[in-house]
DNA sequence: CGAAAATTTGACATGACTCAACTGGAGTGG
DNA sequence: CCACTCCAGTTGAGTCATGTCAAATTTTCG
């Protein structure tokens, strides 16, 4: 995870110690929630390895995916953690899966010590909110079959990391409805 | 736009001064473009007065708006700007508009200058991403109808100053199809 | 091997789009 | 002050993308 941070912060030796005293590692089973709609999310998590998928289930109780997350990937609900109040998502496991922790109080605190920490959060946000934004606009600009091609396109890895009707979830569409689009595809080349 | 930031940050005198000497204030006529589809976005804009619209223009001619902007807001091509590197959206006035614009070399000064603007943005796009976040998912599980009441019940004040085929856009349906929604709505009070 | 989970297939239903025509202001200019 | 145009909004008919439901098939894994 250091080295990963390096990568948009300079960090001193004395600063990565401080952040590894306020963090802490974590291992989850594959099926393990890291978080539960209605509980508060206590940490924001680095994935160090493994793959999570966050999601929410509606009035309905159809599973709406919102993101994945592997290797190098932030993942909580933000919203819940920030304001530390009941969470929207779920985050589950779907490998066996080793995070580093941060916990809200420790968060701010390491603000405070480790100043480089608001300027790194700052650009992984940036980042984070224009990929949100391009999302966002590909729903509504691009059909199903287009949004599928642009998830395969940019995330091969994760494609092939999880089950198909996650990816349907994500992509805004049923399963069946993604059957039918894999199809076409194969039949079209 | 001091008294906002101080909502998130306090500042010292001497901040607010070196703040004001990064910015610059502009007016822009109703129908202006602050940024344009191709060119390079130069500025981070607060809305002090006004109201804009940021959109893009796809291969087939139609608009997609991405959000609007009212007092209080910032807007930007975030892509644009932080890479400097040509803008995939428009950002044009719906009003006269009164911004204060950080240009991007006085932006990063700001930073190294005055930290706390670090966790000013940080705490900024927490909201944004967190706010983008959740209009993704309502573009996935809610129908056009509930996408247009929950436009209505977040930004009423928006809803009054834009034209209607604009928020159409921006939830992502025709405003032939908005019009019936709304007609529909009439027809079951 | 057997059971459960994931995926596929097909018939039918529906939400949302397209296109074209129409309505109704809000200027604008004679 | 009227005629004209322009733009936003409405309406309706027909179509297409995607959803629903139920059954069949394949894959995964204990």
């Amino acid at each position: 995870m250091i080295d990963y941070m390096q990568k948009f912060v300079e960090l001193e030796p004395q600063e990565v110690e401080i952040i590894q005293k306020h963090t802490s590692l974590r291992n989850y089973l594959k099926g393990q929630f890291v978080v539960q709609q209605g509980d508060v999310c206590r940490h924001e998590s680095f994935v160090v390895e493994g793959c999570l998928r966050t999601f929410y289930v509606d009035e309905k109780g159809q599973e709406h995916t919102v993101m994945f997350a592997i290797e190098n990937w932030w993942t909580a609900d933000l919203g819940s953690f920030l304001t530390q109040t009941p969470a929207h998502y779920n985050v589950q496991c779907l490998e066996n899966t080793k995070v580093i922790q941060f916990s809200h109080t420790n968060l701010e605190n390491l603000y405070l010590q480790v100043p480089k920490m608001e300027r790194f959060f700052r650009i992984i946000l940036q980042r984070a909110y224009v990929a949100s934004e391009r999302r966002l606009v590909r729903s509504y600009s691009l059909t199903a079959k287009g949004r599928y091609l642009k998830f395969r396109q940019d995330y091969p890895l994760i494609e092939q990391r999880v089950p198909q009707y996650m990816i349907a979830s994500y992509l805004g569409i049923t399963k069946e409805f993604l059957s039918k689009i894999r199809n076409q595809l194969i039949l079209e080349q």
